[in-house]
DNA sequence: GACTGAAAATGATTGACTATGACCGAAAAT
DNA sequence: ATTTTCGGTCATAGTCAATCATTTTCAGTC
């Protein structure tokens, strides 16, 4: 039987009975627990289904949330973002301050977050619906919206970030260099970034591994200027540093 | 069993019976104590249910969110609404620049909407973002969330009304009467609502017959300060005032 | 078309890890 | 004061990822 053949067979059960362990799989696919195992990571990878201990469930989505994470689906390193996300989630504490940026590593984040006593201000509409629905505290940004990214930009933002003093930030960044900082390819948000960057006692910027060494067009903070978060290291260059948090690949 | 099945069977009794105990839940998932207080501790973590002494309940909506889920209002006078929404949509012209009011017929109103060159300022999130990615230019008001209604409310939103001046806007409410004007339940809404107004040049109230003859217990506008549009009225009452507009079914 | 070596997929094995249920002293409710 | 519930600990059973041997696949060669 063909490996794509048995993630369609795997991804159908799971679709329609929700939940599956292995064992089942094993019996009802003929095969090797291994290779159910296998392909259960390999699934999960794709974002076809949720790989759970001793099985995996079906990846339900509350239906408005549908069309906006379709996009988030054909996203790159969806493992390590998670894995970045799931690290940030768990440093806001009880009565925290934070600024959540917008993009997709922070949308992860938004997934794990526990804390309810901490208040959330964000410039990412879809940022901010989940957290609402979820039962957190939320601030939007006003302003105009940026289609492509549906996020708030504009000097309107930018004023009214002024007046806040987060106690932590997390943001996402599409270049990461030790000499050319943090980098992303829009004005508009890099504006918005470096300002809500200085309002943050601590700033946290979630890397994963296809934006370590890059360089983008318009800077938003040094490379000194916030914690960077990111899977473990091949590359030692920057291992030097203390402002890196390397999270192991689960 | 998969822990998550366990989740959801748990979560699905709280929400069903509303309240059940830690026994109750091991003999019907056939369980142990220690698993099911593992499970309570970890989905209450995850906000889908609240543990308490003895078991866990469901949590509770927002009292202030007593006037009817958005969902369940939603569905009310579907027909009548989309044909106001449908009459109101089209006396958006080139270079208006409009506010829309959050509620579900200015919901149906962004379905509508054909105008590309007109710039859309709105409280609500879901129109936000329907017309962003309808291709419109939309400015979002900044500030806290309401969870019920996910419309932006407070000081902040209110402030940065001031500075507009719209050439229409389109509002929804919750009562129509001559006498009493137009109200809605919420305190922190009918605030935003009376302050859009006012910087409108032309204000529509979109009122399908359910809200006619209605009072509810915040005015955020007199009857004559906005062009109610409706569907045709069986009640003469209102016929003589020339601020109404009554739109044939269909 | 058959042979061959490299690459990929599979299944078995294993030590490490995780979830579970029983137990028990502490905490909370009555 | 008594009973119930809680949360931590522990042994056990179940599950996992990594490794390795075997089989399958496939391109290149004769």
């Amino acid at each position: 039987m063909l490996a794509e053949e048995r993630f369609a067979k795997i991804t159908e059960i799971v679709e329609q009975k929700k939940s599956v362990t292995v064992l089942e799989l094993t019996q009802l696919l003929g095969t090797s627990e291994s290779t159910i195992r296998r392909d259960l990571t390999a699934l999960h990878k794709m974002n076809r289904l949720i790989k759970v201990h001793g099985g995996a469930t079906a990846i339900e989505m509350d239906y408005a949330t549908k069309d906006a994470d379709f996009a988030v689906r054909k996203d790159m390193n969806v493992e390590e973002k998670k894995v970045i996300a799931k690290y940030a989630a768990d440093l806001v504490k009880n009565n925290d301050f934070v600024y959540l940026d917008a993009g997709s590593s922070t949308d992860y984040m938004v997934d794990c977050l526990e804390e309810r006593d901490a208040v959330y201000v964000t410039n990412a509409i879809s940022h901010a619906q989940k957290l609402i629905r979820r039962g957190f505290k939320v601030y939007l940004l006003g302003g105009p919206i940026k289609k492509s990214t549906e996020a708030i930009i504009g000097v309107e933002a930018l004023k009214s970030l002024e007046k806040y003093n987060f106690t932590k930030g997390f943001f996402g960044t599409n270049g990461v260099d030790i000499k050319h900082g943090f980098t992303t390819p829009d004005n508009a948000e890099a504006l918005i970034k470096k300002q809500a960057m200085e309002q943050c006692h601590e700033a946290y910027v979630l890397a994963d591994s296809s934006k370590i060494g890059q360089i983008s067009s318009v800077k938003f903070a040094e490379f000194e200027d916030a914690v960077a978060i990111t899977v473990s290291l091949h590359d030692d260059t920057m291992k030097k540093y203390n402002n890196i948090v390397e999270v192991n690949e689960k």
